[in-house]
DNA sequence: GGCTAACGTTCTTTATATAGAACGTTCTAT
DNA sequence: ATAGAACGTTCTATATAAAGAACGTTAGCC
């Protein structure tokens, strides 16, 4: 694992704290653990025990992932972030995808494989998505489902938008 | 965090392991790290290092949550495992999840708040679900959405499900 | 002014997670 | 049968994560 994992996560952990507007000492003694630890993780040195890591998913009320979770991929150079929730066993295949984009960005994806389909369920935020020339706004709660054989894409305005994404690759299988 | 926990999670690991018909020896060089350690996770002591949980992961090509989700909730008393991915800030509320529903298992959801509503999308699998009476079968990358604000329910077969499912709440934002 | 309290940081100490060697066991091959 | 290799386990040694004390700093308060 390498520094910049750890330094994200220091970030995202300042940040959730910040956000509730917590003392490093307060979360720290709240979690149950030395606000020493917690200082060291959050200016990024350190590699947390799971116990560390649990207790401060806890208390932050944060799923575990999303403390881990920025220590995934962010996608290409734009303020978009992925990351892998599960992968279907079965055909046709399925990938679900956690996806955040940020303010005022327009990403343009190439078409996927013949047959392709891709559902998005906004979490939060704003976003207008789907084929090009035919995208579709989204609130909190909404669905879309559309084909992904053909260029898409996702914009978001002034706000950040955060959604689940899962895509459907045809019953052949192979990937773009 | 609790030694039901760890046992869990060493089992979680063990299975996925063996899924891929590695042995302990190999995926731990694979993954760099000492057998001895992934021995000691296996067998549910033991509290690992982010950066272990990581290389395993990795390895085992899961996303990372997969690995120390199991940890997350089994709801209620049947087979039925659900992970909070993340939740909305915005209105109105919405939350999601990822759920896995053992095979031949019936749940019957009680009615959520009025106006709430459920999409689902499943990833692998076979599911049946949607309000009491009026459901509505999936397979692998079908969407589904429907209110939820009446007895609904879950019902899978032979084959165990594995799935999203995102709730969204009325405006005003009520929990049942 | 000085006093207290809380903050975040940086020490030292202690507990423990990890690495690496050694073990007994079970196969396969010669 | 015997040697070898690989398996999972259990030792021991070492690195380091976590705890706890002490620190300098800032902010209120009398």
């Amino acid at each position: 694992m390498d520094k910049l994992s750890l330094n994200t996560l220091g970030h995202h952990l300042q940040a959730l704290r910040l956000e509730r507007g917590w003392s490093l000492s307060q979360l720290a003694s709240e979690a149950g653990i030395a606000k020493s630890n917690l200082c060291r993780l959050e200016q990024g040195n350190g590699n947390p025990t799971l116990d560390t890591i649990w207790r401060l998913a806890v208390q932050l009320n944060v799923p575990f992932g999303t403390l881990v979770a920025p220590i995934a991929v962010p996608l290409g150079e734009d303020g978009i972030q992925v990351r892998l929730i599960d992968q279907g066993k079965d055909k046709p295949q399925v990938d679900a995808y956690w996806m955040r984009c940020a303010p005022h960005t327009l990403r343009h994806a190439e078409a996927h494989s013949l047959g392709t389909r891709e559902s998005l369920t906004l979490i939060s935020g704003w976003l207008e998505a789907g084929p090009e020339g035919a995208t579709t706004p989204l609130a909190p709660g909404d669905t879309l489902t559309f084909p992904a054989d053909q260029p898409h894409l996702y914009r978001t305005q002034s706000a950040e938008a955060t959604l689940m994404m899962t895509i459907t690759y045809a019953a052949k299988g192979e990937t773009p």
